[in-house]
DNA sequence: TAAAGTTGCCAACAAGCGTTGACCAACACA
DNA sequence: TGTGTTGGTCAACGCTTGTTGGCAACTTTA
């Protein structure tokens, strides 16, 4: 019997390994359903039984493949009034270190369990850096949701949909810009005077310029609304 | 012979139409390569091939179902220092009007010819806009680019991964939160004092609290750097 | 040395995919 | 009334997918 401490190093970990490096790179050049495991195996220079073998099926790869730290830096041991700047750059390093983010990104687009996955990083490591800087502890899981809108936009202008002039910004010019926006998210109380016009924007609604209100959009869009279902798990 | 006016109304135009909604709704669901023509003529309530012959193929059918007018408000005509709340209560009305958007963006993720008809349309579309608004012509492609990714953001958090905080957050919060950031984007001068530090962060350096300039983040990430490629179209 | 266990390859399966072409019914126009 | 065009179904193709089980080679243990 071979059923030793856990810790003992075996034989396959260095295939293990290779699996899941092909699987990370694959996943995040292709997202989920295209990287297939026979792509993820010849990448690896083994078969692809061998994969269903050590990670039992696709679903198990990605899981393992897509397990991550964000390596949040601690956030009593800085002044307060940096954590925007220090956020967005410990963010823009982890996205450029290794490519388990843009995999997680690419994959959570199509599939609800790596969605999931995605949801319970920004809730469970973003959200106690938002609950210890924040104001108002009732608040902090808005402003980790705001804070993660901006991180998360950014990624995909820059590192999934390729915007040019996102993927040609440098980085520390993207940092002085999103900084500010980070940390209102994160400590400042929201001003912005609040429109009043709800859901359904009345079409015929008089638009002479209001003052002090909020104007509401020019050509007015023809009124055929249609709840945006956007449904993921279908049967 | 048929060959008439392309005005003239066919009696096989309440099936594209059908076609058109069902892919719609599909790719907006379940991005490109899980919406299957099959699923989506069977949604249309016709036979496989009737896509093929209106449509040509998959690709063809996606580039007629994401076909997409931002509609954003004409520039001139409103207050600029109204601008950002204007443009994000727009981009939110387009986002639940319809379900192009959200098929556009959960498919650009993993197509390239949706990833670039995701970028045509913020450059084309809002980037005028940028121009006709900002102070310095040379910046209007990287404050678009900001923009988009703000807006990208909270449609990706919101509307596709569904954080729930996202999704619970009232229309009229995330405008009051976002247009500020929308503005800043649009009008303001680039004011964050830059961050020294280049994109390899060395661990070693000391880190006692530098008094302006921005602290560098507290557990260093191990520097095992590896350059995020995510080339999208393979061989 | 013999038995047991691990590592890996090979061939195949069933299912689903995009796509094609043959074929039929209804309509339009002469 | 006949004829050509259009709208639509059906069955199948070639291919790729995730997944499975059998079998050979090697390593460890007894």
């Amino acid at each position: 019997m071979m059923t030793e401490a856990p810790g003992a190093p075996r034989r396959s970990d260095a295939t293990k390994a290779a699996i899941l490096e092909a699987a990370r790179e694959r996943f995040a050049a292709d997202g989920y359903e295209r990287a297939t495991i026979r792509a993820i195996a010849r990448d690896a220079g083994i078969d692809p039984s061998m994969v269903m073998r050590y990670y039992g099926n696709k679903e198990g790869l990605f899981a393992a493949a897509s397990e991550f730290d964000l390596r949040l830096p601690e956030l009593g041991a800085l002044p307060a009034r940096h954590a925007g700047a220090v956020l967005v750059t410990h963010f823009l390093d982890r996205w450029e270190q290794d490519e388990v983010l843009t995999a997680l990104l690419r994959a959570a687009v199509t599939n609800e369990a790596a969605a999931e996955r995605a949801r319970a990083i920004f809730r469970d490591q973003l959200g106690p850096v938002a609950l210890a800087l924040c104001p108002d502890p009732a608040e902090a899981p808005r402003r980790a949701a705001l804070i993660s809108s901006q991180i998360l936009g950014m990624a995909m202008a820059r590192y999934v949909l390729r915007f040019p002039p996102a993927v040609e910004m440098p980085r520390d010019e993207v940092v002085s810009w999103l900084a500010p926006t980070v940390q209102r998210y994160l400590t400042e109380p929201c001003t912005e005077a609040r429109p009043q016009s709800r859901s359904e924007a009345g079409q015929g609604a008089g638009q002479e310029a209001g003052e002090e209100a909020v104007p509401d959009a020019g050509p007015g869009t023809p009124p055929t609304a249609q709840t945006a279902r956007a449904t993921q798990g279908r049967p």
